[in-house]
DNA sequence: CAATTTAGATGATAGCTATCATCCTATTGT
DNA sequence: ACAATAGGATGATAGCTATCATCTAAATTG
């Protein structure tokens, strides 16, 4: 039964791959040590011999969700060059129906937030490097001086965090006006905030 | 044992309202029927006297959190008599680190909105009514005309809730930061977005 | 005032959960 | 090749959970 070094680690990629997936579309609390390991092909038993604790893989897990999308992120950024078309290119990812609707497969910090903000210390510095991150990059594509673009980006993704979490929790028709009031509010802010 | 009809009234109200704290503090999977028992002083057994399920004591907590949070926020509101300033209040309460800190008795929106994005339709129905009820709220002390108004509360909303639902899951500085440039975005927008 | 109803306590249940001990076997290090 | 090691399966455990059945005494109802 015993498996090569690199199949465990293989093993250990798969458990944390599905658990990545599990935790962001039911919840880590809704989601077991067993459901996980059913879900890479495993017993439930062999789980502790690559992790400590179901926290442990937690936070794996989470660091793990974090990178894919900021792999994605950078893939939607790098389609474009002027910097106002890549803010408006990651908006219309982030604010995508599909984005909204692949809460398995989407941003960790949309789907988890809830759950990490009654977690302890470690798994709230993991989730914090995650957004820390995704901030960074956000940050990086935008014009400006420093200080401006930190405060544009650090508001930019919590409107649109904002907008994800709400819709995947409304009715369909309330979740499709948030997300469209948010989107065309990139564009007309100074005419909306104004009027 | 029997209380009269209605002490048995008030009986039922105290488990709304204890759930209603404690689901919001800890999230719903999180928290036993008997938690919420023992909150309101009895015992765990008489639950199903008052309701039929965890469930339906669910919708009536996030219906009573909703309710709360509506006063609240029209107590805010009721304090100024120029339009933009309500805003302003309304932003200065929402964003303000009490709030933040408060997660068991401040909007239920952003401290159930996670666990009801896995939630039946019937709870969906109940958050969906309640955050269309806040974001009317808003949307009366806006001015302007009645869409471009019903598109800034939908996206000062979800700009607030994410950035609060963010705080709570971040460390302090970056929580810190999260919140303060989201509070100086309502102000000068205009500057920001621009530069 | 007698009969019936019912709020809440006590206790039980079936199912689930995280975690651990044990075993088997194939891969390592030597 | 041999001994030690360690992945992963099987099975067990202690604790928790939602839900129910039953009991009680008091409050309704008539």
């Amino acid at each position: 039964m015993r498996r090569t070094k690199e199949e465990a680690a293989e093993t250990k990629a798969q458990i944390i791959a599905c658990a990545a997936k599990l935790f962001r579309e039911n919840g880590i609390a809704r989601t077991s040590v067993a459901d996980v390991m059913q879900a890479a092909g495993l017993t439930h038993g062999g789980f502790y011999r690559h992790f400590g604790s179901k926290d442990e893989l937690a936070d794996a897990a989470m660091d793990h969700a974090f990178a894919g999308t900021v792999q994605d992120v950078g893939s939607v950024f790098a389609e474009h060059q002027a910097a106002s078309e890549r803010i408006r290119a990651f908006e219309g990812y982030y604010l995508s129906a599909r984005h909204v609707a692949n809460k398995a497969g989407g941003c960790p910090a949309a789907a988890l937030a809830g759950e990490v903000s009654c977690a302890n210390d470690e798994t709230r510095n993991v989730f914090s490097k995650g957004v820390n991150t995704m901030v960074a990059q956000l940050e990086d594509n935008l014009v400006g001086n420093s200080v401006a673009k930190r405060q544009a980006a650090l508001r930019s993704f919590a409107t649109q965090l904002g907008a994800v979490v709400l819709a995947r929790a409304t009715t369909s028709e309330l979740a499709d006006e948030i997300l469209e009031a948010c989107r065309t509010g990139s564009q007309d802010r100074v005419k909306q905030t104004r009027s």
